[in-house]
DNA sequence: GTCTATACGCAGATAGAC
DNA sequence: GTCTATCTGCGTATAGAC
């Protein structure tokens, strides 16, 4: 399935980057001709129009998030730990969050208004965020009711810190937010190891 | 300066609503004369080109923050209370928020990535709220720079609950979620009455 | 598979009559 | 101040040659 270098998958990656720095209305079939080198009528014989072009990143991002996930289930046993590794996923991207806002929710903020559409298809992604997060708050002996609410919670924590950090390009902001948000997960839901950090 | 019933404020008002509805980039001019009634013509001897519309836009949101700000000053002495109000204006605005987001995450995003000039226009927005919510964390006694960065937070915590209400399209964890965060202000800040509420 | 050339529609901006 | 008509550029999508 990944073909490494296949024309297909440049094109894929040359949008994806374009769709989150300048956002998907921004960008032109003209600009993937400039960044990719390709020819126009090239990347329209692998997509025939924008949208699918769309789908094939969400895809592309689908995956890679279910890459991260089983990562870190792999890597990390303790659900609380789980949820620190998360929000320690916007120290690792302060940069792009900083520069160019979340790229889930700056997607979803272009399409659930007037492209119903693409807006269904980008969903998913939040939505595997939020399965996973739940989960680890079930591992926490909540109810899947209250899981779930927890999961939702801790999702907009981190997305308020990646609007405002956006907002006010503002770096700093991010990390005592971030920083915060560890301890008050540590200090709910135990961990104290996690607090000295 | 507030013309109630003239051209340009029927344009500024359509506008508005259609740019927070749909989006700027995804309403045009063309939409502006259907919902309006006017002639192409007639917009734009108003206002040369949309950019123009949506500065008139800015400037009249302005002002309305601005009397919404003024009116809390007026109507509520306590700090506390005055944090909570600014609160309960996701419980307002919730039916919008549920299907159109933030009004101002949502436009800020639209022009953080690749409309700087537009981007510039709309930071007072977020602003005058940071501002505003610095203004009552001081009479709380905070230092400058901790009231500011309260202030943000706050800021961060509504935005957060916005983008998350808006994409699953679930008001009631707006609800839950305010009335959580309302818990938490009164609790960490005083003022228990609240706590009632 | 990759390219060039072209068609088509739409949005924004302009000109000029009333 | 308001309208109709037109121009121009751009973005997507298509057709066809290599």
């Amino acid at each position: 399935m990944k073909q490494g270098n296949t024309t297909k998958f440049r094109i894929l990656e040359t949008a994806n980057k374009l769709f989150y720095q300048q956002g998907f209305h921004a960008t032109s079939i003209a600009n993937l001709v400039d960044e990719t080198g390709l020819s126009k009528g090239n990347i329209t014989y692998h997509f025939k129009n924008k949208q699918e072009i769309l789908e094939g990143i969400v895809q592309k991002r689908l995956t890679d998030i279910d890459e991260t996930l089983s990562q870190w289930d792999k890597e990390i046993s303790s659900p609380v730990e789980k949820l620190i590794r998360f929000c320690e996923m916007l120290i690792d991207e302060q940069d792009n969050l900083e520069q160019y806002g979340c790229p889930m929710g700056t997607i979803m903020g272009e399409f659930s208004k007037n492209q119903p559409t693409l807006y269904q298809i980008s969903i998913p992604m939040f939505k595997r965020f939020k399965t996973w997060l739940t989960e680890q708050f079930e591992s926490l002996n909540f109810t899947p009711e209250k899981a779930s609410e927890n999961a939702l919670e801790l999702l907009s924590r981190t997305q308020g810190i990646a609007v405002i950090t956006h907002v006010f390009m503002d770096k700093s902001f991010l990390k005592k937010e971030v920083f915060k948000l560890k301890n008050e997960l540590s200090e709910k839901y135990g961990t104290f190891n996690s607090k000295l950090k």
